[in-house]
DNA sequence: ACTTTACCTCAACCTTACCTGAGGTTTTAT
DNA sequence: ATAAAACCTCAGGTAAGGTTGAGGTAAAGT
């Protein structure tokens, strides 16, 4: 019988929304974990249901699983996290999203400069080399040949 | 002989800044084209290059490569894209861009309230189903659960 | 003429983030 | 007691956006 502080695989895909197989998935990428009853099926804590939230959450930030791992990996590893840790969380991906969107404003910015002159790619465009603030984010910098114009 | 109109695999590849292989594959895709010379080998026309640049613009923007063919595909078939077809291009685009970027705003500000409470799952959060602007872009709705405060 | 560099095709592989199905066990409901 | 629902593992598949390598041809440099 299921007591009220561990949580079916089944009940714990249904509330956050998601797939049993997700949940295999993330235990096995090490995100989230699990005990075992007698009968080898899956037990939760109620704090998994946190976890994915905050999986989620981040996936709509544009954050990777690794790196949703490693930030969880900062976490204390015998309490159950509180509050205030995932207010720590909260406020680094804050941070990341600032840039990511200050990225896409300089990117924006560029693009209109470009409805000006008809191009995306030619010298004196300012789409072109635009410093790339995300730096090593995974986004290198527009390489763009400068004899393109026709 | 390579004459000046007619540009080689390798050539495209460097002054592009992707591999061959890229070429290769975005050719496969639809999204360039290429016709061969006596010897089989690939010939580009100048505007290859912008084409290039535009997806790689587009890639920056998070625009998926089926996105970029679609939009192509609107381009004039018969003469060269000019700057007009560009532009009418990169404005498009500029919109999606606005619409990323607020989301994204959005979800710096639900952040920011979650700083305050500790949370990002729990009733009365604000990143509880933020009603989600980009709608079929890819991104559902937060699903969260509401009995997952501790 | 000969060698190196560039190019060709096709198949297979990589990463991220999962999903699907087969074959079998456990729980739960009736 | 039995059937249905839920669970288990493990292998293989999907999509996007490419990369890598094998085996062979073409073009360029000397």
């Amino acid at each position: 019988m299921l007591e009220e502080a561990n949580l079916s695989v089944g009940i714990v895909a249904k509330r956050c929304g998601v797939n049993v197989s997700t949940l295999h998935f993330y235990e096995q990428k090490g995100l989230i974990r699990s005990w075992r009853n007698q009968g080898n099926q899956r037990r939760y804590k109620r704090d998994v249901l946190r976890r994915i939230s905050v999986i989620k959450a981040a996936q709509k930030m544009g954050i990777s699983l690794e790196e949703v791992k490693a930030v969880f990996a900062q976490l204390p590893n015998q309490r159950t996290p509180d509050k205030q840790d995932w207010a720590k969380l909260s406020k680094s991906w804050q941070q990341q999203l600032n840039q990511r969107i200050a990225y896409l404003e300089k990117l924006r910015d560029s693009l209109t400069g470009c409805i000006g002159c008809g191009c995306l790619s030619m010298k004196n465009c300012p789409i072109y080399n635009p410093e790339d603030i995300l730096g090593d984010s995974g986004v290198g910098a527009l390489i763009l040949d400068k004899e393109a114009e026709e």
